[in-house]
DNA sequence: GCCAACGTTGGC
DNA sequence: GCCAACGTTGGC
């Protein structure tokens, strides 16, 4: 890996984490307060797992598959990449045997729930604000599931749903 | 439920 | 190493 390092040392960055709320909703984060966010078999995903996502980065929960489609929360990364566990575990659901212990293919971060939204923020929105446009999650074909969001993004975001950012 | 987009797999 | 087949994602 020759680009395994951010760009940016320091500066808090912004993430979008998309899960389906009949797998794992925010409504269970919440409960959970913290969460390891493992499972993602995807390489580029893993990318931004293992080398991007940074302590105290912030992140918007995405419910995808669902009705609303929408940003319903924010989290924050308590934990940078480590190796995602649950791929060396031959009963566990994301078992991956191709991933060795001493040279894992897969890794998780771990993320603090911040809040709800005080208003979810439906894809439909998002759609419908400029400063949206060109994100990545409303780009067609657009599958990966750990991705990037900018800062203009970002305050975008937390401003259609009501959220103070207060940490 | 459909299907386009995309990533992965495996035969050659 | 190409590329067709296949499986999955996820919006519509």
């Amino acid at each position: 890996m020759a680009t395994g390092k951010r760009a940016k040392a320091g500066a808090r960055r912004y993430w979008l984490f998309k899960s389906e709320p009949e797998a794992y909703g925010f409504e269970q984060f919440r409960r959970d307060r913290r969460t390891f966010w493992h499972g993602v078999r995807n390489y580029e995903a893993r990318n931004l797992l293992r080398d991007q996502i940074q302590v105290g980065d912030g992140v918007l929960f995405y419910h995808s598959n669902a009705k609303p489609m929408a940003v319903v929360g924010v989290a924050k990364v308590v934990k940078a990449g480590y190796p995602d566990h649950t791929a060396f575990e031959p009963t566990h659901a994301y078992h991956d045997p191709d991933s060795d212990p001493s040279d894992p293919t897969w890794f998780m971060v771990d993320i603090e729930c911040v809040g709800p939204m005080a208003t979810a923020v439906t894809r439909e929105a998002m759609k419908q604000e400029p400063a949206l446009a060109d994100m990545m999650l409303l780009r067609p074909g657009s599958r990966l599931s750990v991705q990037p969001v900018t800062a203009s993004e970002w305050r975008a975001i937390l401003a259609l749903g009501g959220h103070e950012e207060s940490w």
